[in-house]
DNA sequence: GGCAGCATAGTTAACGTTTTCTACGCGGTG
DNA sequence: CACCGCGTAGAAAACGTTAACTATGCTGCC
């Protein structure tokens, strides 16, 4: 007997059309409700959709030249708490507006990251929102980023960076951003007006943009109070608890030089109190501590954690509003800038020198 | 002058072939590489999808009978950290295989989720994977909630329930569970063992799976130990820091006639540790507190919390391998059923009593 | 020297929608 | 009473791919 060619298939909009006797088009049109259809028609294409349990397939629709309602967003790794507040904000405004999230993860991998871009240009996202920082980007991986962000603008989408320093300024992408250099230049100057002239800074990864701009901002307060700065109080890792550990570990193994430590993140901070603990210091009377990011976990130390706080989640709401606005310019638009401010939260893990 | 029809347009492989002086066949065969094609015409081909910087469209493709390698999963919140560690197992395992993640949050509403499952189904998603438990799902939401595994599966997807409880034995889902209730009445027990009798239980919402699993393991054990239960000591609230803190406060502040607390969730204990600080209370000395999944806060509690183990990430990853491989089963086949074992962690914030 | 068979290439019919175009009946109007 | 317009319906042409057929030179072998 001749089956048929699938073997696993949903009923399509033909047998709805079938089942309730009238003809595909005015199924289609029942469905959009943009066109006049009898009551009679109506009711019995309800009907036999509900009978049959028909969803619409989305990939036709967008063939036939309907916007899919997909926006997309990528980042490092979905565990970390401000990238997941920061998800949370886009996802929230997207699904508000009746649009679904798209997700990729890059490891902070740029290669990675430019092929997640492109994946969510075959789907024909939206809108693809970049959030946080970018390590080890190379010359090229911008060039090829800035063409993506031009690729995506001629075909109607759009690139945010959310969280990350603009591609340029003839690039036509959204940027939303946090100043985060002055968020550590304000942190580093009131570590100094508490009196602390030795403070170890613990960075992220060495050519992460996020890492710089902070470090950046460490030096510049440095700078600005007359306070050397040789390098030797600044040690690489990467954003977890378990690089602020033994990055402090092993400084305080080698005699502690220092009276404050400056930790990338507030989680680093939280491997900074773990090894302080290990040698019998406490925060802030032998060491004083701060992070950066503001996250929930910075109230659950003990002490209390001194941080810069970061409004990641309207960040991300922010990245989410504008993508889904302003796709669609001319073809000269070229962005938009966005700057949220980061201000210093005194808690109780700094002490005052002298 | 007549223009085209649309405005904003990506470049089509036919624009591809003719830019390559090639058929559209051609270049679909360059691209798929299933079918030999001269050295020449790929490298023609090749150079002017660079020129034109030509994406593929998905949606083209998945209407053309390709299978469009994306896989959704639906949870309360982004922001939890246990929901942050499955839907990172997922979303490794899946980019991992080449395949790309739709998320979608439900705010644990029964009715959204329900929603979100249908949007999914239509994007054709080769697998939906619900995460975590569910709140006030009523007997009709069960059915559709069925009915919508009975459409997925029948048209190649399938519908994964990922730490919670399997909606029947007939009906085509996988699903990956850890033992919820076991892991209660092993911490209740541990408690118990201690010396501890009355014991505050702060629940999730009242009509919540993994709540009432929780809830229901710690009775089991106040039963198995002749403990009486006359359902005083315990309150319902929802798992955050904020209800933590609130919920333990109340009670604090009625007076305190418990050893123990048993937060449903770490979050919710390091609200209790908030609330214990302010009336002056250490822990575990004046009052042991207790977990549940041990997220890394529990470790940088102070004290270290005691709390149950869950493999989240490993139920995230599972749920997507499971999902992944065992798609297009017999039409008779009624569902996989993983269960994980969960333990408790013996940290510092119970005291021995007696 | 004819022809089988292979390596390439092009044609064309799906795939499941939406969206023009047409078409048809019917009530009201000049 | 002819005709216009309106409300409703269907036919058919896209949309951008893939894959099943055809088509066309060649190579090499009997």
């Amino acid at each position: 007997m001749p089956g048929k060619r699938k073997t696993t298939n949903s009923p399509t909009l033909a047998d709805v059309a079938a089942h309730a006797g009238v003809s595909p088009a005015t199924v289609s049109r029942v469905l959009a409700g943009n066109y006049p259809v009898s009551r009679s028609a109506n009711q019995r294409v309800m009907r036999s959709i509900r009978e049959l349990n028909y969803a619409a397939n989305t990939h036709a629709r967008a063939l036939a030249g309907v916007q899919s309602k997909t926006i997309a967003f990528i980042l490092a790794d979905v565990r970390g708490q401000s990238f997941a507040d920061a998800a949370h904000g886009v996802e929230q405004e997207a699904s508000r507006r009746g649009w679904l999230s798209l997700i990729g993860t890059s490891q902070g991998d740029s290669a990675r990251e430019l092929a997640l871009v492109q994946l969510m240009r075959e789907q024909r996202a939206g809108a693809v929102i970049l959030i946080g920082g970018i390590a080890n980007e190379s010359a090229d991986d911008r060039a090829r980023m800035t063409e993506l962000a031009r690729s995506l603008h001629a075909a109607g989408s759009l690139l945010v960076l959310c969280g990350r320093p603009a591609l340029g300024d003839d690039v036509p992408t959204a940027v939303i951003e946090y100043d985060n250099e002055q968020g550590a230049y304000a942190m580093t100057s009131h570590l100094l007006s508490q009196g602390h002239r030795r403070i170890l800074f613990l960075a992220g990864p060495e050519r992460q943009s996020t890492s710089m701009q902070r470090l950046a901002g460490h030096r510049r307060a440095l700078r600005d109070y007359g306070v050397p700065d040789d390098g030797t109080l600044v040690e690489h890792g990467v954003f977890t608890r378990a690089s602020g550990y033994q990055l402090s570990k092993n400084r305080l193994a080698a005699g502690q030089d220092f009276t404050a430590v400056f930790a990338a993140t507030d989680v680093v901070a939280a491997g900074v109190y773990a090894a302080a603990a290990e040698f019998g210091l406490t925060v802030p009377d032998d060491l004083s501590v701060v992070g950066y990011d503001d996250v929930e976990l910075a109230q659950d130390l003990r002490p209390r954690l001194t941080t810069v706080h970061v409004p990641y989640e309207e960040l991300g709401r922010t990245a989410a509003q504008i993508a889904l606005d302003t796709r669609h310019q001319q073809p000269d638009w070229t962005g938009d800038h966005r700057l949220f401010t980061t201000h210093v939260v005194v808690r109780s893990s700094v002490s005052r020198l002298g």
